[in-house]
DNA sequence: AGCACGCCGACT
DNA sequence: GTCGGCGTGCTC
């Protein structure tokens, strides 16, 4: 027992997922939102103030602030992450931890390094780099434009760090106090009559979230970059959230060239640690103006948010799938709406969720229908393989309009997304297929590094000789992945320049940055790739897309894959075609009657979103439902099946709530553990969330008989069942 | 989640 | 005899 008297009570949460704070003894008043340093068992740990209190039941340890010259954490920052770990059902401890970027989780003061403003002295004005040192030349010229933040000028160059410092001993440079010199902006391009229109439509204050539904191509970025900059000169903040594949250094020097003097933060998850933490702390400061992020930006506190840009808001890599299961773009709407600020989410395939909204009027929608270029659609065509003898997956009319492309020196695309040799290996004589230890998945034959590796854990074998049930030593590889169909296209198109581009070629940037720059400087034919290929990146030789093996998505037992196919082949298609040339899109197909094909053949996303919101109002799913999985998972399927069907039992009826019987997850084991869900559905949110609450109430009771082996998560909005 | 404590098998 | 397996319980 504890009572204030000269001490303050203070609630604390810590990074440990239990769903309570921890009382502790402060020194003096410490303000809501101050990280401090507390003992916690054994071990030193960050706590975050949330509350205080005037007596505990517990004997208090004390707490210590951490003495960093940093504010507390905001209260909007506060009430975002209160509201992301209500929402997705998260304990506010480990929510908030993983909204704070990696430096200001442990128990240590973070001191954010200076990042001074330069400007050329009328010296530094006279003199020149030499010539041939091309990049101190950008540097110099950047500083000639307008005054230079430290931050943005490693953005130019690697070394400008030290380059900076020389000038400013040789006294070419000197350093400007911190206020912000006026917005300058780097070349406009004209817009075209459609994008003026469109940002003109565009709502300029309040909450206002609007679709961009703008075909690949149309100039969206432009709109984007237009509006940042209204922002920008209004003296507020923009926060831009993008794929996380989209994240690439040619979009960052896109943002970067337009905004020469404006601080930009990146955020992402592959950034080393410190340059997030300094992002974040840039942007929470207000010194960073504009915040480019994947879906972890949208925790990226701005005190002056004036605009919110969600890009390719259909992406499915907005959705984290662990811990904190939250959407950036659900929240980054919530965030807008919060600060009263407008917001656009742009896409060519909206989610069919924002696209009811649009229906429903609750979002505006403006549209741009052409491209920016002026360039023609590319033209969509099936080809009926039901008939043709395939090569390697590959059809004669394939193979023929690639040997025309080639020809005609210009490059084509061949889109599959698999990697790997083969999807199986499979034994000629018994049927034998190869599959993972751990994972009830088949091994994917990798040719190239003699391996069988299983896409969804960490496990590689080396490449059997002989089924090892009956010993026969003809294993045959079964369906076709990038590598087969690489090796394919080197034997049919003999002599074409063939580039294969997946996760296994281009494992980081810098191979990206090469691979751009071998098609930029035609050393390339034939790309070869997954999806990857097919995202925000502009090629201007191609002019032919071939997609293989896409059939798939329309069979698949996840009712959102025709959704996810339609919006990835218009992705891929989008990269075929300039002004001069237009493009061909060749999709080869068993069912080419398919409506999802005959829509993609008249780039007709309206109407395939409006056959789609029609069968998902016919059977009750979303967008005309809410729905959350609970997941379990143990040694035993049998375990995961019971501790979900006492729960189903335990919970009570709610109107207008349908708790479906427990079934076994789709992949039954993944990294050598049983799974089970229980979906959870109702078209009203009210009545879910008062299951939800009902759920995370009872489910670690009666968790408990089954010990530490059974784990149970729950995904709100959950993009995969 | 960590990390301690605690109670049963193969080792110097 | 003890090193160490991981089951159980606690952390203000």
């Amino acid at each position: 027992m504890t009572d204030a008297s000269s001490n303050t009570i203070i609630r604390v949460a810590l990074d440990v997922p239990l769903d309570r704070t921890f009382d502790y003894a402060a020194p003096g008043p410490l303000a809501i939102g101050s990280r401090v340093s507390v003992g916690f068992g054994p071990r030193q740990m960050v706590g975050i103030v949330l509350g205080h209190a005037t007596h505990s039941e517990f004997d208090l340890k004390p707490a210590r602030p951490i003495e960093d010259r940093l504010p507390p954490l905001p209260d909007d920052w506060l009430a975002l992450v209160r509201f992301a770990a209500d929402y997705y059902a998260c304990a506010p401890g480990p929510a908030l931890f993983t909204a704070l970027p990696p430096a200001l989780r442990a128990p240590r003061p973070f001191i954010p390094a200076r990042d001074p403003q330069y400007r050329l002295t009328p010296a530094g004005r006279d003199w020149q780099p030499p010539r041939r040192a091309a990049r101190q030349c950008e540097l110099h010229a950047a500083l000639a434009a307008s005054p230079l933040a430290r931050s943005s000028a490693r953005a130019i160059a690697a070394d400008a760090g030290r380059r900076l410092d020389d000038w400013l001993a040789a006294g070419w440079i000197e350093e400007i106090d911190d206020q912000p010199a006026a917005l300058t902006l780097g070349p406009l391009p004209a817009l075209t009559v459609a994008q003026q229109q469109a940002l003109d439509q565009l709502p300029r204050d309040g909450f206002s979230p609007t679709l961009l539904f703008g075909i690949t191509g149309s100039g969206k970025t432009e709109i984007y970059l237009r509006r940042i900059a209204e922002t920008l000169a209004a003296g507020r903040q923009a926060l831009v959230l993008v794929p996380e594949i989209n994240l690439t250094p040619q979009l960052e020097s896109r943002f970067r060239a337009r905004f020469p003097n404006t601080v930009i933060a990146c955020l992402n998850s592959s950034q080393p640690e410190r340059a997030r933490s300094e992002a974040w702390v840039a942007a929470w400061q207000g010194r960073a103006r504009l915040v480019i992020g994947t879906r972890l930006g949208v925790f990226a506190p701005l005190p002056e948010l004036g605009l919110i840009v969600v890009d390719e808001e259909h992406d499915a890599s907005f959705k984290q799938q662990d811990g904190l299961r939250y959407s950036a773009r659900d929240l980054a709407i919530w965030r807008a709406h919060r600060a009263g600020v407008p917001i656009l989410l742009g896409s060519a395939t909206p989610s069919l969720e924002s696209w009811r909204h649009a229906d429903a009027g609750r979002y505006g929608r403006v549209e741009l229908a052409e491209r920016a270029t002026g360039a023609a659609l590319p033209a969509i065509h099936l080809i009926d393989i039901r008939r043709l003898p395939l090569d390697d997956g590959l059809s004669v009319p394939a193979i023929e309009a690639l040997a025309r492309c080639r020809d005609k020196g210009e490059v084509s695309l061949v889109y599959l997304n698999r990697r790997g040799y083969s999807p199986a290996l499979s034994c000629t004589d018994c049927g034998w297929i190869a599959g993972c230890p751990s994972c009830s998945a088949k091994l994917v034959l990798h040719l190239r590094e003699r391996q069988l590796r299983c896409h969804h854990c960490g496990h590689h074998q080396p490449v059997p000789h002989a089924c090892p049930d009956c010993g026969n030593p003809d294993l045959k590889p079964l369906g076709q992945g990038t590598q087969r169909v690489e090796a394919a296209l080197t034997r049919v198109l003999p002599g074409a320049r063939i580039r294969r581009i997946d996760r296994d070629t281009v494992s980081h940037r810098d191979a990206w940055a090469e691979v751009y720059q071998a098609i930029h400087d035609g050393e390339v034919d034939v790309l070869v790739g997954t999806q990857m290929l097919a995202k925000g990146h502009d090629f201007p030789t191609l002019s032919l897309v071939v997609a293989l093996n896409t059939d798939g998505g329309l069979y698949s037992a996840d009712f959102r894959a025709s959704e996810t196919l339609f919006s990835q082949l218009m992705q891929v298609a989008g990269r075929a075609g300039r002004a001069e040339r237009p493009g061909t899109v060749l999709v080869q197909t068993q069912l080419p009657e398919h409506p999802l094909y005959q829509a993609l053949c008249r780039h007709d996303y309206p109407g395939f979103a409006a056959t789609l919101l029609d069968e998902r109002k016919q059977t009750d799913m979303p967008p005309y439902c809410h729905q959350f999985v609970v997941r379990a998972d143990s040694e035993k399927l049998a375990d995961a099946r019971a501790f979900l069907g006492a729960l189903v039992a335990a919970l009570p009826a709610i109107d207008g709530v349908c708790v479906y019987d427990p079934i076994t997850a789709s992949m039954v084991r993944l990294e050598g553990r049983e799974r089970a869900q229980v979906l959870v559905q109702s078209a009203q949110r009210g009545p879910l969330r008062r299951m939800l609450a009902e759920l995370t109430a009872q489910a670690p009771v009666l968790a408990k008989p089954y010990g530490r082996h059974l784990r149970w998560s729950v995904d709100v909005d959950p993009l995969e069942l």
